[in-house]
DNA sequence: TATATTTTGTACTGATCGGTACTATATGAA
DNA sequence: TTCATATAGTACCGATCAGTACAAAATATA
């Protein structure tokens, strides 16, 4: 391996200077907080809803700065997935690691709650809002839309056939239809919260469906 | 009340004199199997993405008899709605119909999964795919969408409001609570055909969601 | 200071969008 | 036949779409 220094900050320092610009008129936005920016768009108007107009406005760009820092409207969708990969499976992650069954799907359910009625952001799941359909316009970026979902889920299945080992689930629940269960009610929440479901309206829906869960569990 | 003749059926025959033209060149086309066709084109590529030369091309008319039969792309769209809910109402409130709650929710999961996953039609809901975000395109229509969803919801609130009178619902069981519940479940199914997920696995995932709702249940 | 390099901003491209003007055509009524 | 009415089909409209050509401006290097 290849010495960078003497500690891993320096390491990280040396690979953002890598990749940082050296020569040339330096950028005049942050690519971070312009990214940020397009997540907010395409997660309020949708993949296709959201316009190049729309999107450079929100970033406070122009058309061409957009495509020299991010390609095109595909590959900056492409990013704003990674992004959003970025921001929301650590918390499930996080969720996932208790170390009881039915605590690691509460937190779990109770965290994606929290986030699909967040005002900060559009209301709902952008896996979910921004790319329903596969058409002409989505065609190249559906996929990937439907590919982080189902990662999604398999994160939840991962941590419910550990508790299958364990012999946590109830009598004829297999790991795999409970995970994708979950994942369902998960997804439905979203649509709620679209419909102008408040949090504790869903928080509501979370407690029946965790005395539902409890059956499904051993005690 | 006016007399239109002997029976009902001749009240209907005359109504329906009444909206035919009488004069002028005939149409060539159905209207009502053009309708079916629009209600498919934007069930597979929702509002935005179902352009006037797919639909035209669906309906097997030009652009012109389009506009003259249906008004232009919004009102075509809003009758193509009701025409869903023409298709999708009577099942859910037969389903509901059942003496025993426990079985009309049953029913109205498994009839649910059979609609979404139904090879003729695109998988899932229209109401799902068709308008998931309200953006400039979208902003005349997605109310409709959303309260036809709540409409769905109302259906098994009203259902369940009824049981909760019979003392059908387990202790601390808010039949709103648990009407909005179901259909986020029901929802999330519509979600998880779409990402590709089989009838059989649906199923799979009903089965295990009954198991919990019992609890919710008086024995 | 001079040069190479990259970003910025304006102005544009062809393609497609939803919607329509206009003419030809097909009917019922006079 | 003749006329009034309504649809069919072609060919078009302005607006907007994603994407880009080009030149001015701002930096590092030499």
């Amino acid at each position: 391996m290849i010495n960078y220094g003497q500690s891993s900050l320096d390491w990280l320092a040396t690979m953002k200077a890598m990749t940082e610009q050296k020569v040339g008129r330096p950028r005049a936005f942050d690519r971070d907080q312009a990214l940020f920016q397009a997540l907010n768009v395409f997660w309020r108007l949708g993949y296709e809803g959201a316009s190049l107009s729309d999107l450079t406005e929100a970033m406070g760009i122009n058309r061409p700065s957009l495509y020299a820092a991010f390609g095109n409207k595909e590959q900056l969708f492409r990013e704003v997935l990674a992004r959003y990969h970025e921001l929301s499976v650590p918390s499930i992650a996080m969720a996932l690691e208790h170390a009881e069954i039915y605590v690691a799907l509460e937190q779990l359910l109770r965290i994606n709650i929290r986030q699909i009625t967040n005002p900060n952001v559009p209301a709902g799941c952008l896996l979910i809002r921004g790319v329903p359909v596969c058409n002409d316009t989505t065609a190249p970026i559906y996929q990937a839309v439907v590919d982080q979902r189902l990662g999604q889920e398999s994160l939840i299945r991962e941590r419910l056939e550990q508790s299958a080992q364990a012999g946590e689930l109830a009598a004829n629940v297999d790991p795999v239809d409970l995970a994708r269960t979950i994942m369902a009610f998960s997804n439905g929440l979203s649509i709620q919260s679209v419909n102008g479901a408040t949090h504790a309206e869903l928080e509501r829906s979370v407690e029946l469906f965790l005395r539902g869960l409890k059956v499904l569990l051993v005690a």
